[in-house]
DNA sequence: CTATAATCAGTTGCACACAATCAAATTTTG
DNA sequence: CAAAATTTGATTGTGTGCAACTGATTATAG
């Protein structure tokens, strides 16, 4: 009757961990591009799925980000105090809140269009690496939305 | 002069988000299961590093977990609020502080042992995947070191 | 040996995340 | 139509993350 073995659980044998660490990695990163147009990172996703849509209900922006309204609502509330969106009841849904872009918050995907290459440089990885990742993520997402 | 593109804004084509979106949703699949033997998900990680060194350092524990003394003191003091570990200052060198696992600490692992395979079913990639994924992650939290 | 620099944990303040709960509006059902 | 169930966003409370700062201790340069 031996020790029994605790392989599973050596941090480096998991999986989520380097998800984990590698995540937060990245948005540290992204953090001084985002100050200076004076985003956090959960205001940049939020900000790249409204230049998409140009208007959204909080339901449905919650769905694109897998972020819940507890989240949302005081993140939106900021965004309007700085005059990127805005935000009104449905008329047909008095339940629905509808957040849209300003004409400032338009403008700001300018500034921002740069972002993506610069954070592309720092992470290092292959086209086809990059190719795989995301092939993986998505497979994993999938999988778990069951 | 038309309209620029913005392509690389989709949140489709980005690398972060599905990392970010995927690590939280593990860490909500722990959930439940890391509620049984009373731990969060960060805690949990701490003490996979207790399990495996038995005792380190505050800096220590924060280079393994990518983690500061910010995110790590309060942390720490749960975990010996919970009689899982114990925190003194090195007699060699007064500045650090060792944490080490109690008897407790020592045996909650047992408990945590089949945690990582109930997570790896979730998850739903096969070997081949998950040593991809396990390699590409590597790759780019070392080129984001320097 | 002493002034300066570096190291380390702790504290504070801000911004998420998310579970749990609530209240209002709408949809479904009998 | 009226009661019940559902949907939706808001609120509250807990737990991170992290930057900036503090204070104590140790290392180092002159």
């Amino acid at each position: 009757m031996g020790e029994p073995c605790y392989d599973s659980l050596l941090l480096e044998n998991q999986l989520c961990f380097p998800l984990y660490a590698c995540s937060r990695e990245i948005i540290r990163r992204y953090k001084p591009l985002l100050d200076a147009i004076d985003l956090t990172y959960t205001q940049y996703i939020a900000m790249l799925v409204l230049w998409e849509r140009q208007s959204v209900t909080v339901k449905e922006l919650g769905c694109c980000l897998f972020l819940d309204s507890g989240t949302l609502t005081p993140l939106l509330k900021k965004l309007e105090a700085k005059g990127l969106i805005t935000r009104r009841r449905s008329e047909a849904d008095e339940r629905s809140l509808i957040v849209a872009l300003t004409q400032r918050g338009q403008s700001l995907r300018e500034q921002a269009a740069q972002l993506p290459e610069q954070m592309c440089q720092c992470v290092g990885l292959d086209a086809e690496e990059k190719q795989q990742l995301s092939r993986i993520l998505r497979k994993m997402m999938e999988q778990m939305q069951r």
